[in-house]
DNA sequence: GAGCAATAATACACATCTTAACAAAATTAA
DNA sequence: TTAATTTTGTTAAGATGTGTATTATTGCTC
């Protein structure tokens, strides 16, 4: 079913290009959304998870990454990371240390229910982003890596939000 | 640059069909972040100014679109479609008028301001469209369009939002 | 070393999104 | 036709996003 059908438009888009755009838009949201939705019953926002993702397999040796590397990662806004942080503390999900190397820095770290809960999800997430994405042959989806990683190249903001 | 650049990754992504996952995610979030900062100078958001594209494109016989459609159309909650109104009547972008035929919905329509507004804005949105996603051959574009159609069909909950 | 610019986190105001609960109106069914 | 169901829009609570301003610290420069 085409984009036209699935947004019950009633006239087709006009430019190629736009069509594109909004194609790229609204997958996302589709694909959001589904997230949003499998993750509901074990408590956790997509957003919530994403960060949970990051801190299991990105932290550095020490374990744990600041504020601001959460930021850059998730390209949003510092200011977002706050309260995200503070709502996931609140959650046990996650804690806040202090930097040895710098005070003006938190290291956030999975708490032991985190990483539980973070285990016990992870499998589960995998598998279905694979069926998901396993409608695209694997060259075919490494193809459309490809494709957006040059739209974005050709996006003079895209590092906007890293400030 | 490569998605684990642009975000300062230090490790890459295990599992591809994640990856093109996250692409897509996060090349939908440039996309949104480059039309924001596009039209902020004429005083809209991203959102008003799709919602006000629909109004012009896709508005029946008599003109105008109803809430409920509108979010069909935006793959957004009917609640949400509410307060964005709200916003752009106060702005004088668009009105409610009521609809003849059901005492229930309102037809929302632009304003002449509004419409005055998108003339402009329109043909230098479509120019930087254009720009964009010209760095695709049109037959990589058709084909972008066809692997997240893949993508979107293979997610069971596309429609939820639509409610 | 003193002063200044950059960086990390926070606070605030506001836009956008979700779900759930509600009232009013339209539609379907018995 | 009456009753049950569905649809439309609104409200409220809460999560996520933006930009701007502020505070505390760090790092750079002279």
């Amino acid at each position: 079913m085409s984009l036209v059908n699935e947004l019950r438009l009633k006239k087709p888009v006009k430019l190629l290009a736009h069509e594109a755009l909004l194609s790229t838009y609204f997958t996302a949201s589709c694909l959001r959304k589904k997230a949003g939705h499998f993750l509901q019953p074990f408590g956790l926002t997509d957003v919530q998870f994403n960060l949970m993702m990051l801190l299991q397999h990105q932290a550095g040796p020490k374990g744990g990454l600041a504020q601001s590397q959460l930021s850059d990662m998730m390209l949003v806004n510092r200011a977002n990371i706050t309260s995200l942080i503070d709502r996931m503390e609140k959650a046990d999900l996650v804690a806040r240390t202090s930097s040895p190397s710098d005070r003006r820095s938190n290291i956030i770290i999975l708490t032991s229910y985190g990483k539980e809960l973070l285990s016990q999800i992870e499998p589960l997430y995998a598998k279905e982003v694979k069926r998901i994405m396993d409608v695209l042959l694997e060259d075919n989806q490494k193809q459309l890596i490809k494709m957006l990683e040059k739209i974005r190249s050709n996006i003079s903001e895209k590092t906007e939000a890293a400030k």
